[in-house]
This record gives structure tokens, C-alpha cells and sequence, in this order.
RNA sequence: GCCUCGGUGGUGGAAUAGGUAGACACGCAGGACUUAAAAUCCUGUGGACAGCGAUGUUCAUGCGGGUUCGAUUCCCGCCCGAGGUACCA
């Protein structure tokens, strides 16, 4: 009987479907494992062969841990909210909904060819109402939150007002935009919307004036990790800072809580290097410096004083200047009369660069404001300037110049012939700055002879001691912008009054999201919910229709928090229950990309810790194993034009011609050769073209590209699935290399997977048709068998899934080999090869008796002691070269075993007669004689 | 620039505690079955040299050193590639 894989697979994916095989419920009297795929935005590309490469990586584990006793939760769904989806609705005025709900469609229909063992009873979706009611309901916790610095966590803001009436501000310490020092009194006679505005600098979710990424062509904002070297990551525009009034989220509160998680979770290096560098916490001292009274421009108001923050307080005395970002609150205090015209066209001039330009074109520009300030440990006298290669964002937006010691200062003091005073002996600053921190200290007052290290150590101490500033640790992590000026994401449940934001009653939730008439920002710039008809609230007991918030939220909203309600899903309570939550605790494998490194995985973190404070969640790290996909590359197929004519030439020939390399479609290439008739068809100017072939065949050449339809390298798994079936892709994907890798998609190995199983299929089948014997199976069956059981056990945990399918190869050619057809062995054997090839294990464990799915089975163990041999076939090597193999029984002693060798005759043939000066002898790995 | 991970046959890749380098598969070559093709099965397959031959010798894991009886594996110094980050003070 043949081995009919479509047969199979449709009887068994609509046999699981039905009986809900993979439905999972609470279960106390098991061991839970909670095996998470980062879920897909749902393209109208729909799936291609490298998008499931992960998702069969996550099905294998879940599938193993399942068959090893745990009660496995394993959901899939769809991060549904998001620009393409827009951006095609603005082009065709199809509602987002249609077009989402028909991409999900798609993808769900590819996915069910795949065998995956999803609880579809789950599926969440984040564009709709009953999932994103808890992403606003979380957006209101944080908006009535604060960060105690002193208790390291979230606590209500209502504390914080009781606080404030009780003592007012000065003792509290907590994360906040602005530090502010009022008093009880103050506090009380404060109005209510005076009072909201000091609460907004403290809550978690808050409403502040900031620069933002401000990306003209899409019409919105964009946080930081949606920039990539100063585009957008969508589309590629170019992106401008701007000040405006924006939601954004504490996420820098949490700075060192992410930085600590990083410890004890199972993540790799690379990633955890990663995010450590985008949290970017550096140790150092925040040091004032006098403004000097005479030079102060006419806008002084405030402090009289400059704050710089520093991690080199050791070469202070090397500070020949002063430098502010030309967005600095300190430019106002310092321009002096004289340079005001100066200084106001180098802020225009700069203002008008994008980050892009900033970035591209390096030239040094600046200005002198007129002003100076006074060395806090010299007392000497230095000039401050304005530049932007100063970051008005990071520390307090001004810097102390040390050109000596650092190159972008030294850049800028040379052209502006600025002087250099080099601090640490024998450093040569004639070319270029000396930036290591080492040497020893000179010119450098009281920490003259000092080590480097030394001297830092002793500087912040100083500064300590004589109040002077303080020790300080910045940084790099920056709050996250939280309003997106667009129509399909998560509205606000925020409404205003007076112009203050309010949220929304808990009872009134979710805030769903209006109908438009068009997908476009009014004409007046607001967003696209300003065209939304009656978009207003009234919350109880008040009959007024305040306006509601007109942002969206962004796309990180909606997948911050999914994990959590997989565990509940239907819960309209509560985003999971107690119950729930206490029992999946948290995500113990993530399966997903790396793309998400410095996004999807801070929120995630950040928006777990904060339920975490607030007792909703069990673990404080949302993701205890993560595990990194590669992306499967396409590899494209190309044809050689001769310039000027529509001729082809062979890959091989085409070096004597001038020829124009043009993608061919890799679905009508084969081995690299071009199926020429399909080749006429595809497009007309084809239909007539001529080849120069070699060998009577033509071939084309070949690269590694990224998979996309513009490149004619899509592979779709659904033709896969028809050619091949869908346990041949699965064990393919895995064949291919380690998961973790990258690697290019090649068809043409797929045969030697699929040969595989027809031979596994044929060990339990004769020429009648099914056909295995009762009879016990014999030593060599079973050596192999437990053999092959030690090897993919240990494979999977450590997820060596291509070695796992290698290991399974060579079983079913040595069972072949010894035609054993034994239940005995072909049992267990199928319940081994069940998570990596379901469709056909589960045919196979029915058509062995079974009644029940191979689901229910129980992973096989393996005997060890059957896999121990009496004797040993020890390399035998000479000077470290490894000559012949020697039998060796596995009790015999190293005397024994080095007796045995010199005794031998091919030693003896070997050595010619020389003396061994030495033997080790390695019990069952090997020996070495040196002579 | 800094950080992380890599570099093994014609190709994808094995070698999961320093111990037979190249498992398994693709491709290629030869053979069997077949009227033929497909499918299937068998044999060979890192390079060089020697031999009719079984076989033998020798070189090989990016390059150069080191530790070791023995290094793809550990250490030092380079080269190359991929990814992350970058006026972050």
C-alpha cells in the first residue's frame, strides 16, 4: 500500500478539529508547560514557507512535552492592528476590519495544513473589542499608577495624593518627568486642574510635551524602536524631531528592574547584550557648574547654574568648554545681547535637519552663546557653546567639553580652535583625542598621579563631599511614546474636561473604535478619529459630552499583554482570572524572531512588571525561555539577458556577452534549471525569446535574497503541502539546519525527507498492505530503537530538531536493513516521530490498534542498559593519528587494553620495532602510543 | 568604533564534557529493475600522490602561534562574514 500523505492528513486534521484533541483546560493533578508563538500580523501576502518555521519548532516541544505528562497551553492568534492594513484601506476605502478579517482568514486556512496542535479555543485577536478592552483597561491602571523609586514598584496615585496632602512633595521619591518641591499647604491650594498637572509628571501613563520621532509622510509619531537610522521602519520615510503633546509610558522607571530581569531568565547572550545596550545604564556624576553672573543673558529666571552628567568626572580639569543642545532650557540663560541673532539662526538652522540629515552629514557646526560658567574644581573660567551634536534627551541636554579625552569634543574644538589640554601622561593629543580609560593623571590638580579608575573613583567622591553635585546613573532607555495619529489601533479610554484627561469609568469599557467616513487626518490635522461622529463621553452622574481622546494606540499595545489573556481568553471579568493566572504562572518557552529585540520584548517586560506590582501576575519576567528562530532567506533564480536583444544565455556562457541579470521564478526552476516552456509564458516579451543553452539545458544562476514577491523567490507551503505533505515540509524545516539560524530556502533537498518517510511507511506495510508481527523483537531491533530514543530525547530539550530527523533516518534504514516489522519496535518508534510527523504517526498508531490519539501516548524511555555493548572498538592512534580500530571488552583494564595494542600486529607493522615511550589509554575512547 | 555570534567537502550541515573530522541529506558518477520514463533499490563520492587491486602515504575544519600524548573543540594575535548599537558624554 503507498504511502497516500493527502489522504492522511485531511482524515486527521478534520478528526482533530472535531474532537477538540488539542483542547486544554486546567489541570491541577498535572505539571503545566506554556509554549507561546509570537503571533503573526496577518499580511495580505499571507504565509510563505519561512513564516512556519518557528511555529513548528514551538509544535514539536509542545507536542513532546505533552506526550512526557505536562498539561501543555499552546495558543495562536493575531496581532491584528496595524499600518499596511491602513495604508490599503486609504488607498481602496475598504474598512480595515474586512481586509484584517479576511488576511486572518487566509492565514488560519494555512496554517490548519500544517498539523499544528493549537487550542483554537483561544484564539485571541487584537482588534477586537473583547481583547483590546484589557488593553485599555491596563492603559487606565497606568495612567492612575506612580513609580516609588524607594519601593521599586507601582503603586496607586491615590497615594500619592494622600501623600501630598499630608506633607506635600518633598520627601517623596518617585520616577517623574520634573522634579517638583511643593509643600502641604501649597498642595492644597492648588486648583483641580493645577493639581492634575502635577499629578501627570508622576503617572505611569502620562501626557507630556516631548521631542518626538514625527514622521511626515506616514502622519504620526513613532517611538524609538520604530526608527531605524533615522527612517521609519515602515516605508522608509524620513523622520523629523518635534515637539508635542503626546501619551507616552514610564517605561525608563523600570530601567534597572529590566536590567536586573536580564539575570535569570533563559534567553540568549545576543539578545540579552542587546537590550542591555538599548537600556544603556551608565554610572557617573551629575556636576553643576556656576553660570558666571556678569555674562548671564537677560532671560535668567532660574537656577544660575548648569547640570552636566558625566562618567569621566576624572578629567574635569581638561573641561576648556561647555556645550548645550540647541533644545536646551539653558540656551535662554546664556545667550548674551550681543550673539542673540547668531544663536537664534544656528536653532533655526538646526531645527529644520532631520535626524537623517544629522546622522548623514557629520560636519561640525556650533555656536558660542556669549556666556560662560565656572569650573566647579578649578575655578576657571569656560566659554558654552550651543551644538547638536549635543542630545537635549539624554542626561539634562548640556555637556562638559573635554577635547582631550573625548572625540567628538575634540572634533569640535579643533575647528573651532578651542584648546585641548591632555590630562593623562604621555598621551598624545596632536591628532586625536586619547579616549581609554587608562594612565596615569596629570594637569589635574589633586588627582595628579592617580590611576584613571582611581582618579574617577576620587573626582564623584569630591563632588560628593562638597556638595557639588551628585553620583548619578543614567539611562539610555527612554520613555515610550504612546499616541499614534492614526485610525486602526486601540482608541484611548481617555475623555477631557477643562483639557484635562480623564479615564474612562471601568464599567464603560471598551472604548470601541468608531466609524469614519474616510481613513485620512481631517482637514484641520487632526487624526482620523476627528472624523468620527458623536465621539464623546459622559461619565455617571454628569450629562455633558466631554470629547474623547482622538489618538490611537500604538502597534506594541495590543501585544504586550497577549500571553496573559491566552490564559483566559473568554474572561470578561477580568484580562485572566486569579485562578488562571496562578496556575499558567508565565510563558515558559517564547518562540520568535529577533526583530524584536529592542520592542515587543521591553514592552512586554515593562508591561508585566507593571501588572506584576499591581498583583495581577504571578512571575515578574513575562518569558522565562526564549529561543530565536533564524529567518528563512529566499533563494532567487536568475536568467542573462544579452543587452539589447531577448536572447538568454546560459549561467555558464554568459561571460562573453554583456548581459542584464533578470530574476527568474524559482517555481519554474529546477536544480537551477529553467523549465524554458514555463518560462515563455510568463511574461509576452518572453514568448519569443531565444536561449543560448550549455549542454541542451539552460542554467541560471543563483543568490540568497530576502523571500518576497518582488524577487520571484516565494516558496508557498500550500504547494508544498500538495507535492509533498505537510509532515515532509515539517520535517524539512527542521532538517534544513539549526533553528536558531539563518538559511536559504531550497526545495530540491525536500526529496531525500520525503524518501525517509515512504520508507518508514513501508516497515509497516508488505506488498498485501498493512502488515506487523507479534513476535519479540530481537536484540539489534531494539539497540537501535533505544539508540535512536536517547538521541532525539536529548535532541528536542535541547532543541537540535535537525539532528533529531537525522537520527531518525539512520533508524529506519537500519530497521529497514534488518527487515524488522515487530510492534514491539515500530510502536514506540511512532510515538517518537509523532511531534516532528503527526498526520502519519497518528495513521500509523491506528492502524496498530489503538483506539485512542497518538496524543494520549506516552513518550517511550530508553533502556540504557541495552545500549551498552560488551566490547568497545577502540581507535587505536600513534602520535596522536588516529591507524585501525581494535576490539576491546569493556571491563578490561588499562594494562590489559595496552597489552592488547602492542601485542597487536598492526602495531607492531606501525612502530617498526621502535620503542613506545608513552601509552594512554582512555577506557572506551581511545588509546594513544607515542614513539 | 563598541558589543554578540559565526567561518568545516560541490551544497545544507554532523561531531551536545579535548579523543575515529565530514554523521545524515542533497548533488554528482556508475549499476540493477524497466520496451522506455517515473518511482524504487544498490555501489562510489574531501584533496593530492602511489598501486591493476584490496590498500597505502600525505594534506585538510578562515590565517598565524600556543597549551596537550592528542585541538573543529581550550588560550593568544590576525583576517573575513552576519546581527545589534552608535554623536548616549
Amino acid at each position: 500500500m503507498e504511502y497516500n500523505f493527502l489522504r492522511i492528513e485531511e482524515k486527521w486534521q478534520k478528526f482533530w478539529m472535531q474532537n477538540k484533541v488539542y483542547k486544554t483546560e486546567i489541570d491541577e493533578s498535572k505539571p503545566k508547560y506554556y509554549v507561546l508563538d509570537m503571533f503573526p500580523y496577518p499580511s495580505g501576502a499571507g504565509l510563505h514557507v519561512g513564516h512556519p518555521l518557528g511555529y513548528i519548532a514551538s509544535d514539536i516541544y509542545s507536542r513532546y512535552k505533552r506526550l512526557t505528562g505536562f498539561n501543555v497551553l499552546h495558543p495562536m492568534g493575531y496581532d491584528a492592528f496595524g499600518l499596511p492594513a491602513e495604508q490599503y484601506a486609504v488607498e481602496t476605502g475598504q474598512h480595515p476590519e474586512l481586509t484584517t478579517e479576511k488576511n486572518i482568514e487566509r492565514y488560519r486556512e494555512q496554517l490548519d495544513k500544517l498539523g499544528f496542535s493549537f487550542d483554537w479555543d483561544r484564539e485571541v485577536k487584537t482588534c477586537s473589542p473583547e481583547y483590546y478592552k484589557w488593553t485599555q483597561w491596563a492603559f487606565i491602571r497606568m495612567f492612575d499608577s506612580y513609580y516609588c523609586n524607594d519601593a521599586q514598584r507601582a503603586r496607586p496615585i491615590a497615594e500619592l495624593i494622600e501623600v501630598f496632602e499630608a506633607e506635600g512633595s518633598l520627601r517623596v521619591n518617585a520616577a517623574c518627568t520634573e522634579t517638583l518641591r511643593f509643600a502641604a499647604g501649597e498642595w492644597k491650594s492648588k486648583s483641580e486642574r493645577e493639581r492634575q498637572e502635577i499629578l501627570m509628571n508622576y503617572r505611569i501613563a502620562y501626557l507630556a510635551d516631548t521631542m518626538v520621532n514625527w514622521c511626515p509622510q506616514l502622519g504620526t509619531v513613532l517611538a524609538n524602536d520604530e526608527v531605524v537610522n533615522g527612517l521609519s521602519e515602515r516605508g522608509g520615510y524620513p523622520v523629523e524631531q518635534r515637539r508635542m503633546r503626546q501619551w507616552c509610558l514610564r517605561v525608563s522607571a523600570y530601567a534597572q528592574r529590566l536590567l536586573d530581569g536580564l539575570e535569570a531568565i533563559d534567553w540568549t547572550e545576543s539578545l540579552k547584550e542587546t537590550q542591555r545596550n538599548w537600556i544603556g545604564r551608565s554610572e557617573g556624576a551629575e556636576i553643576r557648574f556656576d553660570i558666571v553672573a556678569d555674562s548671564r543673558g537677560g532671560g535668567s529666571k532660574k537656577d544660575g547654574f548648569i547640570r552636566v552628567f558625566t562618567t569621566r568626572a576624572d578629567t574635569i580639569f581638561g573641561v576648556t568648554f561647555m556645550v548645550l543642545a540647541p533644545e536646551s532650557d539653558y540656551v535662554a540663560q546664556l545667550v548674551t545681547p550681543d550673539r542673540r541673532a547668531e544663536v537664534d539662526a544656528y536653532l533655526e538652522s538646526t531645527k529644520r535637519r532631520t535626524e537623517r540629515e544629522r546622522i548623514a552629514d557629520r560636519r561640525v557646526s556650533g555656536v558660542f552663546t556669549g556666556g560662560y560658567a565656572v569650573n566647579p574644581f578649578s575655578g576657571k573660567k569656560v566659554p558654552v557653546w550651543i551644538s547638536d551634536y549635543v542630545l537635549a534627551g539624554y542626561g539634562t541636554g548640556a555637556i562638559m567639553a573635554v577635547p582631550a579625552h573625548d572625540a567628538r569634543d575634540y572634533v569640535f574644538a579643533r575647528h573651532f580652535g578651542l584648546p585641548v589640554i591632555p590630562l593623562v601622561e604621555g598621551c598624545d593629543v596632536s591628532e586625536e583625542s586619547f579616549d581609554a580609560k587608562e594612565g596615569v593623571m596629570i594637569n589635574s590638580g589633586f588627582l595628579d598621579g592617580l590611576t584613571v579608575p582611581e582618579a574617577i573613583r576620587r573626582a564623584k567622591e569630591y563632588v560628593r563631599e562638597n556638595g557639588l553635585g551628585e553620583i548619578k546613573v543614567n539611562y539610555r532607555l527612554r520613555d515610550a511614546i504612546f499616541s499614534r495619529q492614526r485610525y486602526w489601533g486601540e482608541p484611548f479610554p481617555i475623555y477631557y474636561k477643562d483639557g484635562m484627561p480623564y479615564p474612562v469609568a471601568e464599567k464603560d469599557l471598551p472604548v470601541e473604535l468608531p466609524e469614519v467616513d474616510k481613513f485620512l487626518p481631517t482637514e484641520s490635522g487632526e487624526p482620523p478619529l476627528g472624523r468620527a461622529k458623536n465621539w464623546v463621553y459622559s461619565p455617571e452622574s454628569d450629562t455633558t459630552a466631554y470629547p474623547l481622546e482622538l489618538n490611537t494606540m500604538p502597534g506594541f499595545a495590543g501585544s504586550s499583554a497577549y500571553y496573559l489573556r491566552y490564559m483566559d481568553p473568554h474572561n470578561s471579568e477580568a484580562l485572566v482570572s486569579a485562578e488562571a493566572s496562578k496556575y499558567w504562572r508565565s510563558v515558559d518557552l517564547y518562540v520568535g524572531g529577533t526583530e524584536h529585540a529592542t520592542g515587543h520584548l521591553i514592552y512586554s517586560r515593562f508591561w508585566n512588571k507593571f501588572l506584576c506590582d499591581s498583583g495581577l501576575t504571578e512571575e515578574d519576567e513575562p518569558f522565562r525561555k526564549l529561543v530565536n528562530q533564524g529567518m528563512i532567506q529566499g533563494r532567487s533564480n536568475f536568467v542573462y539577458r544579452i543587452n539589447g536583444t531577448n536572447t538568454f544565455v546560459s549561467r555558464g556562457l554568459k561571460d562573453g556577452y554583456k548581459t542584464t541579470e533578470l530574476h527568474a521564478d524559482v517555481n519554474i526552476v529546477n536544480n537551477d534549471i529553467l523549465d524554458i516552456k514555463q518560462f515563455r509564458t510568463r511574461k509576452p516579451e518572453y514568448e519569443t525569446a531565444e536561449f543560448i543553452l550549455e549542454d541542451g539545458e539552460y542554467r541560471c544562476g543563483y543568490g540568497v535574497e530576502k523571500m518576497s514577491k518582488s524577487l520571484y523567490n516565494v516558496v508557498n507551503p500550500d504547494d508544498i503541502v500538495v507535492t509533498y505533505g505537510a509532515d515532509t515540509l515539517r520535517l524539512y524545516e527542521m532538517f534544513l539546519g539549526p533553528l536558531e539560524q539563518s538559511k536559504p530556502w531550497d526545495t530540491k533537498g525536500i526529496d531525500g525527507v520525503h524518501r525517509f518517510l515512504r520508507k518508514f511507511w513501508r516497515l509497516f506495510h508488505d506488498e498485501e498492505g498493512f502488515y506487523v508481527s507479534d513476535e519479540p523483537a530481537g536484540k539489534d531491533e531494539l539497540k537501535i530503537l533505544h539508540k535512536t530514543i536517547k538521541k532525539v530525547r536529548g535532541d528536542i530539550e535541547s532543541f537540535s530538531f535537525n539532528t533529531s530527523v537525522s537520527a531518525f533516518m539512520i533508524c529506519v534504514n537500519e530497521l529497514g536493513a534488518l527487515k524488522c516489522n515487530r510492534r514491539a519496535v515500530l510502536q514506540p518508534l511512532t510515538v517518537l516521530i509523532s511531534p516532528f510527523a503527526p498526520h502519519i504517526a497518528e495513521e500509523l498508531w491506528h492502524l496498530l490498534g489503538n483506539r485512542t490519539s497518538v496524543v494520549k501516548a506516552s513518550f517511550p524511555e530508553y533502556d540504557e542498559s541495552l545500549l551498552v555493548e560488551d566490547s568497545f572498538d577502540c581507535p587505536v592512534s600513534f602520535n596522536g593519528k588516529t591507524r585501525f580500530k581494535l576490539p576491546i571488552p569493556l571491563d578490561a583494564s588499562e594494562d590489559d587494553i595496552k597489552a592488547a595494542v602492542l601485542a597487536d600486529p598492526q602495531t607492531q607493522r606501525i612502530m617498526k620495532g621502535k620503542e613506545a615511550k608513552k601509552i594512554i589509554a582512555v577506557k572506551g575512547k581511545i588509546v594513544n602510543v607515542v614513539f
